[in-house]
RNA sequence: GCCCUCAUCGUCUAGAGGCCCAGGACGCCGCCCUUUCAAGGCGGUAGCACGGGUUCGAAUCCCGUUGGGGGCACCA
């Protein structure tokens, strides 16, 4: 038997800000699919224009391309398959319905959105599955109509038989049993295909030949059984990942999470690389002896045996670990970059051979760029708009402090060379010798006074790069 | 309520019957280093949800209970 390349799909829907598992999704496809040669298609399933954002696609487009996860075709690149927009593809669906209607495996529904509401409040409260009760089924418009709370502009459903498929084969988690479905609608009234239909038909037509998915849609899978059934079309293998959990266990949302939406991640200054090592030991793990690796790594033995049933929850603690990890590997020049870039990004100022200059002093220090920036923040006060931090101040530079900021004032004056190592010569022959304090007592004001904060980036270096007269004007500012 | 699904330290996980009185990572705690904070080094804390089986032997297999999660839309 011949392997085919496999081709495999992710399909966001535009209707906000891209969501993370829009990313996790795209990692672990382009991981199978890189391994084995295959293809990555980016379709965009825009059939519910309620919730459709215009600029919700490019968003999407945006972020997984930072995160190199990038498709072989799709709405931008095109393709073979075109259009990769399902509220494009409209004349696509209709046949489909049409074969369906006429093999009666589906039929024409009138019933009001509030009609259906009641019957499913009155199944709950007799405490009956819900479903729909085929009001519909087997009658005229006109037949309909007579019996009340009936629309003109009917939908079409799915007849759902006695004995559906309920079960089926999962690459992740072998046999999987489903619930059994109802009479799921499958055109709206406004003409848009749902979900359910839409999938099936493009996967089939665009040769998809694993549908990877959240774990969401095992409950849904029956329906599609049937769909490819009905519609002699084979069925993909099927891949239901877990869901990436909130710190209460519940399914990842923007609601309680930040990190539910990808765009946070490019804000808070967090690697690409970082993100997807984090998104990749999510629900799949360290394959080798390390838990730091690649993309490459991770799709040279990708295998879908591998990936975990359990959805993890999302911990930023480990994120920042990692993240800090990938900062430190970045060398000095590189990591200035990035954070000129990100600069850039958030709409910062910073003067591009500042950042250079203080970047090799703060790269061990943070945990992502944006921390980067607000640590070396104080190089680009000016002398008017330089805050100290109120409760820094009053730690340091209180009754205890004063003297040795007019020390180290005296100190620094006679200088001639205004360098890191002749700073620190003076200040320990004048802090620490002359006034017998211990280091730390000793520049805690110091720092204090040049940073504004009780933390910040080694002392020395930072006056040297701050200058002689900026670091004068802020030793005396301390004093007022 | 009904259906489905999952179950190892706080979190992510290793573990596919004896190698496990359960290993690693993050976090946390302590020590070292040290001009702050980090980084780094060393050490420590903490877990197989519970109850029955099967077996010479179970974290690993089976059943049940409990708990978590998901679904039950003209949303995806």
């Amino acid at each position: 038997m011949t392997e085919h390349p496999p081709r495999l799909r992710v399909a966001p829907s535009p209707t906000g800000d891209p969501h993370v598992g829009t990313a996790y999704m795209s990692l672990f496809n382009l991981g199978f699919v890189r391994r084995h040669g295959g293809q990555f298609v980016l379709r965009i399933e825009d059939t519910d224009r309620a919730r459709f954002q215009a600029d919700s696609e490019q968003q999407i487009f945006d972020t997984l391309r930072w995160l190199n996860l990038t498709w072989d075709e799709g709405p931008d690149v095109g393709g073979p398959f075109a259009p990769y927009r399902q509220s494009e593809r409209l004349d696509t669906y209709q046949p489909f319905v049409e074969r369906l209607l006429a093999d009666g495996h589906a039929y024409h529904c009138w019933c009001t959105p509030e009609r259906l509401g009641e019957m499913r409040e009155k199944q709950r409260a007799n405490k009956l599955p819900t479903g729909y009760d085929r009001l519909c089924f087997g009658k005229t418009a006109e037949e309909r109509k007579a019996l009340g709370g009936a629309t003109d502009t009917p939908v079409v459903r799915m007849l759902i038989p006695d004995d559906p498929p309920l079960t089926f084969t999962d690459v992740i988690r072998g046999e999987v049993s489903a619930p059994r479905p109802d009479d799921q609608v499958i055109l709206k009234a406004d003409g848009f295909p749902t979900y359910h239909l839409a999938v099936v038909v493009d996967d089939h037509l665009m040769g998809i030949t694993h549908v990877v998915r959240g774990e969401e849609w095992i409950s849904s899978t029956p329906k599609h059984l049937l769909l490819y059934r009905w519609l002699d079309m084979p069925e993909p293998a099927f891949a239901h990942m877990p869901l990436l959990r909130n710190t209460d266990k519940s399914k990842i949302s923007k609601r309680k999470n930040p990190a539910a939406r990808l765009t946070w991640f490019v804000e808070q200054g967090y690697l690409p690389e970082a993100l997807l090592n984090f998104l990749a030991l999510l629900g799949y793990g360290p394959q080798g002896e390390s838990e730091i690796f690649s993309f490459a790594e991770f799709s040279a033995t990708f295998d879908w045996a591998n990936v975990n049933t359990v959805g993890p929850v999302f911990d930023l603690q480990k994120l920042d670990w990692l993240n800090g990890h990938y900062l430190r590997e970045l060398d000095d020049a590189e990591f200035a970059r990035r954070l000129i870039a990100h600069a850039a990004h958030v709409g910062r100022a910073v003067v591009a051979e500042v950042v250079e200059a203080a970047a090799p002093l703060v790269k061990e220090r943070v945990a992502t760029l944006a921390e980067g920036l607000a640590m070396m923040g104080f190089l680009f006060a000016g002398d008017a708009d330089f805050v100290v931090d109120e409760a820094a101040a009053a730690k340091q530079l209180g009754d205890a402090g004063r003297p040795v900021v007019e020390a180290t004032i005296g100190a620094l004056e006679p200088l001639t060379a205004w360098t890191a190592a002749e700073i620190e010569a003076a200040l320990r022959s004048a802090l620490v010798e002359g006034l017998g304090l211990k280091p730390r007592n000793a520049f805690g004001p110091v720092r204090v006074a040049i940073t504004g904060s009780t933390v910040s980036p080694p002392l020395f270096e930072s006056m040297e790069l701050l200058g002689r007269d900026r670091s004068l004007v802020r030793m005396r500012a301390a004093l007022e």
